[in-house]
DNA sequence: AAAATAGTGTCTATGAGACACTATCTG
DNA sequence: CAGATAGTGTCTCATAGACACTATTTT
């Protein structure tokens, strides 16, 4: 059984790029070109067999440094994916998500075969990948709604606008900016600083630091693996 | 690589029966007794390698038919374990969870090596298993609370104090009589029927029926996988 | 009638959301 | 001062929960 199937762990990972035409955030993420048979050519997630001794959370992290050159602000296992006819060559691949932060470094390193994409504007994928970050893409935006996985987006401190806005590119809503501020600030996860962000043509915003004795997503009794 | 690895799919799988004391309801799980090494002789989850042509969800029914005689009758995939020391073999294992409806024919199923436990009441188990279980509780409680998979623990039709008795016991908490009537009746998701179950010392109860058309739980993209 | 659960009514506290308003910066 | 965003106040509506009450059965 085990000399026929293949096991390999992939990535899907975000990041928060300006869009090329507005120039506001929008979401973006990295995908490769085939190399080789099957669907050579076609575009598909980082991703690469599991190492012999290697964590599952580790190959995802490893794949991720090794394509866009960053190390994940949050990763989360996805799903595994099974389906005898998924590939020709019966592989089922354990899928992770990831949010990093694009700072102006990694975003100039693209290659031949390494490219970043508008979510929302992707060419077709090989094997089941458009399947898998469709569920990506679904996820991200169900823990945006109740956790604090949108600090993965931004540095280590932020004005409520800026936190804002990460939530509004991912939701693909506006969200009402009082309303807004009173729910983040009752949480109580988000700590103000006695600096200020200045240099629009308005008030200054007051910074915010995320607390980081508590974990970006509550995952239950896994939380620490 | 892929020889130096093994992929196993195991299945949590819960099923409610009266408790041994009490005659409630209570929450139990079949596992296996392990016949050979590593941890020969503790208990474990029912499971094993992954057929050739085999889908992964397919193999979970498989594994959870031949230890229960039972169909499952909610069943979603859980995580995929893979640390490198969790077993000797470097062993990936793709677990799911279940519900069955445990009915007097498959209760007196045990064998030697099969046996039912109170999920509260569990020895020590082989492997990881118990973090595991401890998950998928989690994960059980969780979708109970905002989902309707607490049929899969019920027949045809039902009353709403049975429904609610389903609520509780997952839950370990009471609820409201009046407010979950309302709750579940909201949702629209319940069928009221012409008929009424009687038999108790009170005021029979009508009969409800759950919405085939809408699935047990959403699990959005991936909801025909 | 008593006991028990089925089922209804209603009050309160809480939170989401709409939206008007004030505050304070830059140009 | 005009324009812009920061930040506050407040109203409404929907929902969760507590709990009193009525309805209908069996014994």
């Amino acid at each position: 059984m085990a000399a026929s199937l293949t096991l390999a762990v992939s990535t899907v990972i975000f990041a928060l790029r300006p869009h090329p035409e507005t120039a506001h955030p929008a979401l973006w993420l990295p995908l490769v070109r085939r190399i080789r048979s099957p669907h050579k050519g076609l575009w598909a997630l980082p991703g690469g067999p599991l190492g012999p001794a290697e964590d599952l959370a580790a190959s995802a992290a490893r794949n991720l440094r090794e394509t866009t050159h960053l190390a994940p602000r949050y990763l989360e296992q996805l799903y595994a994916f099974g389906r005898p006819d998924r590939s020709d060559d019966r592989t089922v691949s354990i899928v992770y998500w990831a949010l990093v932060h694009a700072d102006e470094a990694s975003a100039g390193l693209e290659t031949e075969n390494v490219r970043w994409f508008l979510a929302d504007a992707l060419p077709p994928l090989a094997f089941d990948h458009s399947l898998i970050v469709e569920y990506a893409l679904w996820r991200l935006r169900n823990k945006m709604e109740y956790s604090r996985i949108a600090a993965a987006f931004l540095g280590e401190t932020f004005t409520l606008s800026e936190l804002r806005e990460v939530h509004e590119v991912v939701l693909e809503r506006d969200l009402d900016p009082a309303n807004f501020r009173r729910q983040v600030e009752s949480t109580g996860l988000v700590v103000p600083t006695d600096e200020f962000r200045t240099g629009g043509r308005h008030r200054p915003a007051r910074l915010y630091r995320h607390d980081h004795s508590i974990e970006l997503a509550d995952n239950g009794p896994l939380s620490g693996r």
